[in-house]
This record gives C-alpha cells, sequence and structure tokens, in this order.
DNA sequence: TTGTAAGCGTTATCAG
DNA sequence: CTGATAACGCTTACAA
C-alpha cells in the first residue's frame, strides 16, 4: 500500500499492471457510459482489488465527484418507532440509488448548530428534518450546504425545500371534536412542551368551535416522556374535578394514560377516553388499543423519492407533499 | 464564488485580500501552534468568511487531514433508550474534540455490508458497535478503515479493537438464580431471536447449576417488540401449567409480561415474577416496577474517553472495558 | 508575518 | 480501448 494505512487506488493499479485511470474506470463505472466493458483487464482489475481490500476512499471521491452518496435523517430524540420504518424505507430507497443513510441526532436545539455540522459542512447530499425540528431550527445554513432537504412541516415554506404537510392542528381538532361529539365534557390535553404550537392550537380549535373555553388546569406537559406523563395523568385522576378524556401529544402519552388509568381503578373508554397521536404499531396491541392521531400507513415511499429525485437534480420546483394525519379508530375511545 | 456552489476558501481569501494559506491559518489554526495570533489580517479574514458565510469542505479536508472529525454509533433498531444516554454522552464528548457523532443503523444483519459502508469507505475516524451487533458482524473490514473501533461484545478479541464486557451471561444467570432461590419452579425465558446466545445460556447456566432441565415449552421468541411479546406471554399464561416467573431479555419484553398478566387477571409479583434486561429509565416507573438487568447507571464516559483517546493514537494497546451488569432489585420481581 | 507549492485519492477530459 | 494529466478544496512544510 502506498503509505501504511488503507489500500489506493494506485496500489490496485501497480498490482493489475494498469493505470490508475483504467482502475477508476473498471471499479467506478465512466460517466460517459460510451463503451460497455473490457473484459480482459477487466477481470485483472478486480482480482488485484479484491486481493488487497480495496475499499476506495469517500473523502477523494467527494471531493471530485462533489458528491457524498449520503443522506441524513435529523431528528430530536426521544422518537417513536416510526423512525425505524421512516429509515428502513429511507435505507431501501437509497440502496437503489447507490447512497448509504446515517442519522443525525439533535439532541439540544441550543446546541444544534453543532449536530448540524454534518449538513452544514457538504457530509451529505440530503437531508430529511422529521418531526417538527424544521420550525425549531434556522434551515437556510443546511440548505446552502446539501443538494435536497426535505422537511416535516405543516408551515415552512422555503425556496428549493420540499416539504411534507401532516395537517396536524387540522387532525388534532378533528380528534378533539369527535371527543366533544361523544359528549365529553372535560377533555385534558397531555403536552410535549407547552408551547402554543400545532397540535395544541388543533385542540384549542375545536373548544372553541364548539364554544367553550381552555381550562388550563386540563393542559399539562408531560407527552416527552413515558414515566413523566404517568406522573402528571395520574395528578390529572385524583384531581377532584378529573378529566373524563385526555388527547395526547403522543402515543408514549397515550399508553402512560391508560396505564395511569389502571392505576387508579379509571375505566377506560367509559370513564376516560384516550386519543394518541403517532398512531405507531404499539397502538394497536395495547390494552385497550389506542385510538391515535397520524398516518394511516407508514408509507415515506414517496417522499424519500422526492429527495433523490432532487438530489438528481436541485433545480426542481420545491414540492409539497401532503400526508395528512387522519383519527384511527380503536377501543380506548 | 468559485464556481456556483458553497464558498470556497479561495473565494474568501480574494474577498479578505490575502492568501488562501492564511485564511486556512486563520480559519483552522494552525498546526504547529507556534505565533499567538496576527490581530489585523485575522479580523479581516473572519470578517469576509462571516460574510461570505463561508463554511469548509469536508471532503478536502479529510482528504488532506486524514481525518473526518466523525464517529459513528452502529446499531440494530430497534433500541431502547439507553442509545440515547450514550448519544448524548457521547456528542458532549465528541464536541469536546471537535467532533460530530452520527448513528448508522443495521437493520438486516445479510445487508450489514452495505449499512456499513459509511465504515467501510472511510467515512468515519471511529466508531461504536453496540448491542451485540459486533457478534454478528465481521468487522475486520471495519477496523481497517477506521482509527478506532469499540465493541460491546462478551467475547470478542480483535487486535486493535477495544471492548466493553457486559458479562451478560453471567448477570442473566444471576437473575435466575435469584428467582431459583426465591422458589419460583416454572421460569420461562423470552428471547429475542430464540439463538443460543449469551443472555439465553445465562439461564441455562443457572438452571443446570441448580440441577434443573431447561422446559423448551418455557422458552418463547417475542422479547424484540412489544406487540408480539404480549401475544407470547399471553399464551405461556393460558397454558395448562403456566409459568410462576419470566426472564426476557430485553425490558420491552418485561413490561409486555407485566402488560400480559394485568390482561389475564395474574397477580405480579405474587403469582408472576418478572425481570427485565437492560435496566431502562422507564423499568423505574412501570406498574410494578420492573426488576431489571441492567448496567446500574448509565455512565459510558469512559468508554467514550478511549474511543478518542485510540482515535489519537492508534497503536495504542486494546482495552478491555468492564461495564459488567447487575440485578437492578424492584416490586416484579 | 505571509505566500508558494506540493500533495491527499479520485474522477473526467482528452490524447494516443 | 487505455493512459497521461489536470483538477476538486484544503492543509502544511518551507521559502520569502
Amino acid at each position: 500500500m502506498s503509505r501504511e494505512g488503507r489500500t489506493t487506488l494506485r496500489d490496485v493499479a501497480e498490482a493489475a499492471g494498469v493505470s490508475v485511470a483504467t482502475c477508476s474506470y473498471v471499479l467506478s463505472g465512466r460517466a460517459d457510459r460510451t463503451t460497455p466493458l473490457p473484459e480482459p483487464t477487466r477481470r485483472r482489475v478486480e482480482e488485484a482489488a479484491g486481493r488487497l481490500g480495496y475499499k476506495g476512499n469517500t473523502a477523494a471521491r467527494s471531493l471530485r465527484r462533489q458528491r457524498s452518496e449520503l443522506v441524513a435523517i435529523v431528528y430530536a430524540p426521544p422518537v417513536g418507532p416510526w423512525l425505524d420504518h421512516l429509515t428502513a424505507q429511507s435505507e431501501d430507497i437509497a440502496a437503489a440509488h447507490g447512497y448509504s443513510v446515517i442519522g443525525v441526532p439533535v439532541r439540544r436545539l441550543d446546541r444544534a448548530a453543532q449536530s448540524l455540522r454534518v449538513i452544514t459542512r457538504g457530509h451529505v447530499d440530503g437531508a430529511i428534518f422529521v418531526g417538527g425540528l424544521s420550525d425549531e431550527l434556522d434551515l437556510t445554513a443546511a440548505r446552502r450546504s446539501t443538494r435536497a432537504l426535505m422537511a416535516f412541516s405543516d408551515t415552512l415554506e422555503m425556496p428549493g425545500v420540499d416539504v411534507v404537510r401532516n395537517n396536524a392542528r387540522t387532525a388534532l381538532a378533528e380528534a378533539t371534536t369527535y371527543l366533544i361529539d361523544a359528549g365529553r365534557t372535560r377533555i385534558a390535553f397531555l403536552s410535549h412542551t407547552g408551547a402554543q404550537e400545532d397540535r395544541y392550537l388543533g385542540y384549542v380549535d375545536a373548544l372553541r368551535r364548539a364554544g367553550r373555553e381552555v381550562d388550563p388546569g386540563l393542559v399539562r406537559i408531560g407527552a416527552a416522556a413515558r414515566e413523566d406523563a404517568v406522573l402528571v395523568v395520574r395528578e390529572l385522576l385524583d384531581a377532584p374535578n378529573p378529566p373524563d378524556a385526555i388527547v395526547s401529544e403522543s402515543d408514549r402519552g397515550g399508553f402512560a394514560a391508560l396505564q395511569a388509568a389502571v392505576d387508579r381503578g379509571v375505566k377506560v373508554p367509559d370513564d376516560l377516553a384516550v386519543i394518541g397521536t403517532g398512531n405507531t404499531r404499539e397502538a394497536s396491541y395495547s390494552q385497550p388499543p389506542l385510538t391515535s392521531v397520524g398516518m394511516h400507513q407508514l408509507d415515506f415511499t414517496e417522499m424519500v423519492e422526492a429527495l433523490f429525485a432532487r438530489i438528481d437534480d436541485p433545480t426542481l420546483p420545491a414540492r409539497e407533499l401532503n400526508m395528512s394525519w387522519v383519527l384511527n379508530h380503536r377501543a380506548s375511545a
């Protein structure tokens, strides 16, 4: 090997007795796919590459090709199992394009720039921002550093950025209205951060539309972690005037509500209706199964294909994909 | 900008009226930190860089420096919340070294090579293989492609690879013995894949040591997904001769057992003792809290520091870190 | 104190 | 069909 480190193309070339250029041609294919393939030398090169364990050097390739063949999924932990679905489907599609998928966790929004260096320093050709992340972050630096950007957001409008609309506000209003129509009078909301976000506003919309006021005592923070949620819901149930329904900003919070109800001997859905958000697979299997707002099916194919379409041609007009959430009825409400 | 794309160092140099080399010194620091800093030009360069939004190009930097300033955490979904802990701690330490952290999900072992391209093609300087992943995968290619490799494994021995020992087999034997000593006679095992792995063998060890035989009817697959686990445990409880204890290879399976017990009106721990694996934070909050085999505290600092020590100096002798699992007693067993 | 120039490993262009 | 050769953007001896 050239130094002490990894096998380079030059090592392969020497071993095969051909030029570096030819090796590159054989191993990576030629941009203008003119001639099919030169059979005799080809085997020599491939044999040498295999024998030396040639693996290529992405830094060099990226520098030359101006492509990293990497896409990132940017998310804020903790995340539900749906991220696994997205990752899985992304990997399949990415593989078909010769790409790999990496995950970029953003733990603290105040240090997001640090986490996003992977994106902003040009490490990836495309990135998908999941959850509401794109609403909290400044994407301008990221957009200038990648060929394609895709964001789950109901509000974002940014030139050259494709967006996926969940219409969360509408969907949560629908869920809340369903509870109102079912005769529930004290509907609590279990929130992620307490911010006046889309999901919460949907809850408010529905109450207002029914001529009701928001009872601040029924709006609680705790949907982010199951253990917190259990404590919060127990507290709600122990109060003198407990809720008869709970809408949670996550399924995690929904499951916690089911558990807290068991702890307190409260019957679901008779005494307490519970609706979660996310429509995770687990919702079908909980006891009772959890009614949940979310995508009906976890099919992200169209979205990921759109990302790769933009990687191929960044001048494409920005797309707006509709993946509206719906209310998936189960036994808990 | 030089072409149509991102701002390059040359753009900054032209704007600041200095050479490319000077800009590099100012923006990336000089390797041999001889002179402190040339104040007047420095500001000019930084001003120009800021104004043009210079972000650097990792491909070029990596190629030249032979460092990507990236470390990967390689894992097989689904994973518990402890991965978030590891990620969080890794990010903090990585940031202190000027590094970023990415996640590399390996979904299917038969396509692992595809997922690991990020590693084997030299994209990262170091990688941590979590779970039993390193036992299922061939790490030789990965080792040749990074400066540092760290693996959670109780068995792996590989030159130049640091390992973390959980001693899972011993820990699961301890848990099972605890149940035996408590008078449990029909102890079931909820397995991940059904393979004769460490954790299962610990269970077997304990039974044998107590002079008992393994009852194949009590060994079931289902610990990987909560919904599967619930069904499997319900089935066990419905059988004519149900278990009076369950050891699960995951906390996920443990929670499912608790839930199935509620579904079937079986009292925990009186009629059924349940022990999980992983000692996730949620175990403290479940109803009842779940006794669990796992790390007592989720502190990965030493491990991550060791990774960076090896990135700094790959000739370091391989280390073996002991992070033995223990039985964390709670109400479920 | 700042600039020149030689690469890092690969791919694309263009002769041979 | 194959091989020089010049970039890609950056870092770093070394020279000025």
